[in-house]
DNA sequence: ACAAGAAGTCACTTTAAAGTGCGCTACCCA
DNA sequence: TGGGTAGCGCACTTTAAAGTGACTTCTTGT
């Protein structure tokens, strides 16, 4: 494979924790290792498929693993490794700017609403 | 429209700064006032098409600002609004976390490189 | 006369990301 | 004996993002 070239440190950043999901899951795991299924109830409208998906590439990035406990019927949960955890204050950050500019947008008269402000617990 | 729903902040911070190349565009914004051909240069690899368009909607979403010199042929330049600088810090600590992610994959053996590392000006 | 230069639009096409639906496992419980 | 449960894989299909190439505009330099 020819020799695969960044030309700006954000490129790599966005490349792990960009995409519709990845920075949402990540998000979540900042605050404790959460199981499939709750992390699933955590973000409604993802789908099972999108969910493993995205868990396999961030594990694959060393950003969270995955731990399987071996019962019936299948228990695995996940949580951000310590690389992963280094991106946990930029995460954060991610999240005020949002919730700032959701809380601007509407004021603006903007016709859009956030549903949960716990991301900070 | 039905009201659009966000379920957490980062949702929304994804949805101005995500995509191939809007946090690069912003990221060399930082610095300084850029024209667009500057840009172009900057990003080698975005097409004209792209880099207008991404710049339309970052102004659109009140990040940026675009100024036009009324003269022929054009001259057009582009910087970071009020609201586009609380972005700044943010944006500067995703190019380091990058930064230091690609160090560390070629610590372990990938073969891939960062052409230029003078995002820090 | 005529090419070049700067920014941008238009009409498509391509490609990658996301979504859907189904099936499997193995155990527990009624 | 068969329904529920938790997590996952597979085979597609859909949709959105990104890419391409041609065409504009008016001025300056040759």
């Amino acid at each position: 494979m020819p020799t695969k070239t960044y030309h700006i440190g954000v490129e790599a950043t966005m490349e792990i924790i960009g995409g519709k999901w990845k920075s949402i899951i990540l998000c979540h795991l900042r605050h404790h290792t959460m199981r499939t299924g709750e992390l699933a109830r955590a973000i409604p409208q993802i789908s099972q498929k999108m969910l493993t998906q995205q868990l396999r590439e961030l594990e694959a990035a060393n950003i969270v693993s995955r731990h399987v406990y071996k019962q019936v019927p299948p228990r695995v949960d996940y949580s951000l490794t310590d690389y992963g955890k280094s991106l946990s204050g930029i995460l954060h950050e991610l999240c005020l700017w949002g919730e700032d500019n959701i809380d601007r947008r509407q004021a603006a008269g903007e016709d859009i609403s956030l549903m949960s402000r716990d991301d900070v617990i």
